[in-house]
DNA sequence: AATGAATGAGGGTTCATTCAT
DNA sequence: CATGAATGAACCCTCATTCAT
């Protein structure tokens, strides 16, 4: 007499899995602000009980959840770092447009780093989380500028360039939140090649899209 | 022998504006998801019942808001792009800096323009009046674009490199809200003007920051 | 620049008698719960503040609305008896037929009359009105029905009758109220005459509405 | 050891019935007007939010008080009936007691009564409610009164005799309202006899109480 | 006499959390 | 481990009342 659909119980971790993807599908339905524990347990088709049996609080689902795109995204530019070899411009290329890849960049969770990015000023946790996992990021993309510019003979500031291109990622991610139809990945892979190839005329070939 | 106390009774459109100043400070200072009409009311030091009042629901007092930062927005830089006279090179810097001056960019105001846009997604009257502010700007931005590539014989598709810039933009915003103390307004300048100088290098000078 | 549609002050007691049939109209449209200070002021096309100061709280206001038509049935059964002259038989279906007559049985004052009934059981000040006002009429009835029970030898309790005589009056009013198109004046007036051709045939004639 | 204590939990049903007793001791307490979330969940002993968790809205809350009292009053009549044989007599004097008969007749209940009547007309809802469970009723008194009519050679029409009787019996109920010491329901009931013995004397007997 | 902006207590409702099952 | 009935604090909003004009 097994239910073949879903068992009643789950190993810890993956409910835990199952409620912060339903938290993600909530933000991004309903914002954060009209996330409660009764949207999550819809979306997970779960109980309303069973998130403070996982998380204690609402608050520790949030930040668990925060945490979750946090790792996501971290392993992700790392492993593409390590796989792109050892070639500057390689790197480079890699580490701006991971942040147009596939399981990054999906516009769920895209809504889910402004909502979280929208609360940061008040909340100090969440502030934290956010700046480490992007100052994690800009170190790397600036290490790699800096060597570029360094071979190249480049007249700029890598600091500056590292900035300009990270922050030129948010800036895109909002693009695609607020309408997906007009940019997508690709539209927003190509503005950054295009910024890439403007900084670095002589690693990255000009897309040549006007010509 | 004046009294400096506020009156008992305002004008109408100044009692507005006050409310609207006050929400500001409250979404700065709470977050929008726990900025309720009572911390509203006391960043105004008014009663709870005089947003309704003025407003008629608390909704309404959010939009008017986002209503208020988008019109601060458009006629700042509108006024700007006027005073900049004719030349593709003023034009240009002058749009590309406007995100970063006075009036618009305070921190308490990222802080609404973050929260907004965090709830976006899951509002269509956000999305409609954030996504029509953006496009004005960027459709101007576009056009000097068009104008400054075609008179310098750059390789460039003028979308790309507004969106690029726009983009930009709102990307050291979020920089600059997530910690101010790293990226102040002149350093965003800064790395504005950099991309603007490896784009267009014929005509915004390089800082020469590296050498 | 005199503006001839309405002077802007009044007798005081002009004033009042406004407010009070504007108390009725709000009560008829939106009943007792929903009747507030705003409905009244609306349907009287005044401001909200010349209640309060005239009547210095709404439930003065309401009070004095309740005396107000308390006074106006009184008023008007006492006329009618007194033109009834000292006949028995003209004096009792006088009585009766004078809560169906025009000034008293206006849908708009039934639905007070039962919006006050409504709240009679824990409004003591209601009640007393209510009681006092039907306690008048009752005992006027009930002695013309003594002198007619003694006169026409019926055996009849006066008590029971008077009794009855005023509630089928109460009664009939709630099947107008609730069904206006079902039940007209008229059509009450007939339920009457028949019961009291029942009670007293050699007084009233029959109907004869079924032959 | 039995704990006389209530459970925390119930029945989904017997919460609902014990929170729909408990307005009826508010309204009957209170008033409609005054009757509000929070003397409703007194009366229960119970939680303010439990009243939302079972019914939603405190609007119904009301609705389903009103459908419970007419249920009641519909079941009553109708098992009263049915128990009254076929005999028009027993029939007709059973239809017009049973307004006064004891799960019916309470004063918290007239009260309650009263309140939605008052109300009626701005609420169709309601009215809708009361005038159906009057119709049902009527309409049964009324064909007892045709047969009863035909049979004993009365010139009376049934259905003003019909309207008559019910008519009488909420003019009673107001009565009984208004003032409970000055009549009580055997009193009542003796009022609606001798209006039976004034309409059908063949077939009811007089009380002779005037004798 | 009359107005209407302003107040703030109290209304209905939501929802994070608890807990008996 | 999982549920969902129950709680009660806090939300948004209404509205009687006050008061400067």
């Amino acid at each position: 007499m097994v239910d073949s659909k879903k068992p009643r119980t789950a190993p810890k971790q993956q409910r835990q899995q199952e409620l912060i993807k339903a938290t993600i599908r909530s933000i991004a339905r309903h914002g954060l602000a009209a996330t409660t524990i009764a949207t999550v347990a819809r979306e997970a088709k779960l109980s309303q009980g069973i998130i403070n049996l996982h998380f204690q609080s609402k608050q520790r689902l949030l930040v668990a959840t925060l945490e979750h795109l946090s790792t996501e995204y971290r392993d992700s530019w790392q492993r593409a770092y390590a796989d792109a070899g050892t070639d500057c411009v390689d790197r480079l290329r890699t580490l701006a447009h991971v942040d147009f890849e596939k399981p990054i960049c999906e516009r769920n969770k895209l809504a889910v780093w402004f909502a979280f990015w929208g609360e940061s000023k008040s909340r100090p946790i969440y502030r934290k989380l956010c700046s480490q996992i992007d100052d994690e990021y800009r170190a790397t993309v600036a290490e790699v500028c800096r060597q570029l510019i360094g071979e190249g003979g480049y007249d700029h500031d890598w600091r500056t360039v590292s900035r300009g291109l990270s922050s030129m990622g948010s800036g895109l991610w909002l693009s695609m939140l607020m309408d997906a139809g007009r940019l997508d990945r690709d539209g927003a892979k190509q503005v950054i090649d295009d910024y890439l190839a403007g900084m670095f005329p002589n690693h990255f070939p000009s897309s040549g899209a006007n010509r």
